[in-house]
DNA sequence: TTCTCATACTAACAATTGTTAGTTTTATCC
DNA sequence: GGATAAAACTAACAATTGTTAGTATGAGAA
């Protein structure tokens, strides 16, 4: 049974996902929720409170991703396969929180803001490293791995918004042909 | 000579795109214009306006360049080269204006509203009509357009992000290694 | 100088914001 | 049934919002 405070949370990152964290007042959350915006506060300590928990949240949901993925023997591309399939999974689960990632994590005040912009650097410095050893091993040629990088994250991190408008498309088809069009190219061979 | 106005839309758009449109007071831009609130509006008729104007006059400059590139007899790998080579120019020139088309499109209001969305739309499917080109006439594998459309998009827009960071590179370097990036994919042929 | 007009200012407005205090309702357990 | 506690409510707060009205200032034209 989903608990009161998760039902919140969760028209919150709906709401924070479609009009943004500052155009989303505590009244329209709780409009949303079915109660008045002071009773809110009988779950929640506020506002910030929503937006900080459903960020680390999924922050620490993608590092114990990552750390299971880099730990594992696989070979560096196989990882990306996985890296790219665990980012697909959880915009299919996760579509509303996973949006706040790349939007809305300049909202966050005090520490977690440092907490999140760590987190969020840690793994970028992960998933470019695991590009330089494709590199190394011979499975890409020399790209610049900064551009590779931005280029396979920004993708990444906007599928929530295109799946929002496909939301027929298989998500295993779906992975397969966005690690085809990421790493093998558009042209032929 | 740069004509107030302009100064007052330049601190504009480099707020909201530091804070966002929301989070960005009338008495903010003020501050940074060196003026009080209330003076802004014997130059602007609203904050709504300095949003819908940046907005509009990105969305005129893309819709503009993709009419030039789309009619021209170029084979369409090289169309698609030359837009690619449009976004780094504008990333590079329009860096604050260019933020907001990603992110902050959702705030207009009313008919510009609309207008912007339109315009984007028809950018879209022109850009996806020439990856439909390329795989016609057999430059391309035959994948996904959405995806691949999807994919080449969404790293070209957040190019602004990535530049801002990464100043030191030259442009016309960036640009290289994007278009091979992007087009010829990572993997070793 | 004097008139004019663009542009700055101060002061205030109504609306909305996140949040708190205090009170009533609802459900649970003895 | 009566006690207890969680969770809803009403009402209000101080702060901030975008914007307007009315006024002062200062440069250029007459």
């Amino acid at each position: 049974m989903k608990s009161k405070r998760e039902h919140i949370k969760e028209c919150a990152a709906h709401l924070f996902r479609k009009k943004g964290y500052k155009a989303t007042s505590v009244r329209d959350i709780a409009q949303h929720v079915g109660m008045e915006a002071a009773s809110l506060y009988n779950h929640i300590k506020s506002k910030q409170q929503i937006l900080s928990e459903l960020l680390l949240e999924m922050a620490h949901l993608f590092t114990k991703g990552m750390e299971e993925i880099d730990s594992s023997s696989y070979t560096p591309i196989i990882k990306l396969e996985k890296l790219i399939s665990m980012h697909v999974k959880f915009a299919v689960e996760h579509t509303d929180s996973i949006s706040l990632i790349t939007n809305e994590w300049v909202h966050l005040e005090g520490n977690t803001y440092q907490e999140f912009v760590d987190l969020r650097d840690t793994y970028e410095r992960k998933f470019e490293q695991i590009i330089k050893d494709c590199i190394d091993q011979g499975y890409f040629a020399p790209v610049n791995t900064e551009i590779a990088l931005f280029s396979i994250l920004s993708t990444l991190r906007w599928l929530y918004s295109w799946y929002t408008k496909n939301k027929n498309m298989n998500p295993v088809e779906l992975e397969k042909e966005f690690i085809h069009c990421l790493l093998d190219g558009l042209k032929k061979k």
